[in-house]
DNA sequence: CGGGATCCTGCCTGATACTG
DNA sequence: CAGTATCAGGCAGGATCCCG
């Protein structure tokens, strides 16, 4: 819980998990995202080594972001929880 | 997450899979958690039908919490959590 | 474009005391 | 024993502005 149990950890490693992100796109698809919490997140991420942070030197600048082999085996639980979401349709329920 | 995403839900539903549990009994094993926290979790638990709680019309009062059998498919999320924190050792590397 | 810095706020949570 | 009531605080998160 400590790694994917902030309120955007999950949603920001679900993203990953379809292939690498930049930090603009996390902003549109994770609607209403501030930008300094979602650089808080990635770089915490980072740190747990759940995510790589490349830097591609352009102009303009352009990074991107993806899972590291640790981020990978997060797979297993994220699926655990996708089935368990569709189970019992939480959303839905939610009114 | 929005189940088991709270800070102390998590390790209420892990307790419970061991067998039924006493509010008083959490107390205790969720160390530090005030009676407060602990009665609004359950509460929320029960609403989702996650938990039953059986009254014990007896004197001195007994309540005990078990799960549903909603509760009990979430055992696998719980398996491949304990997995990937027992391969990554996530809580040694607290420091 | 990808963030850092600042300021501000609400809600979650803890502490404590009390009751059926 | 199993909670509820009340009060107070902290910290995650939002809004905004700015810079390399």
């Amino acid at each position: 819980m400590n790694v994917i149990g902030g309120k955007w950890t999950f949603m920001i490693i679900r993203e990953l998990f379809y292939g690498p992100k930049r930090f603009g796109e996390f902003q549109k698809i994770l609607n209403g995202i501030s930008p300094r919490t979602l650089s808080i997140r990635l770089k915490e991420l980072e740190e747990e080594k759940i995510i790589n942070r490349t830097i591609y030197s352009e102009i303009p600048p352009h990074v991107e972001y993806s899972l590291t082999k640790k981020g990978e085996t997060l797979r297993p639980i994220f699926e655990a929880m996708k089935e368990w979401g569709n189970a019992w349709d939480v959303l839905a329920e939610e009114k």
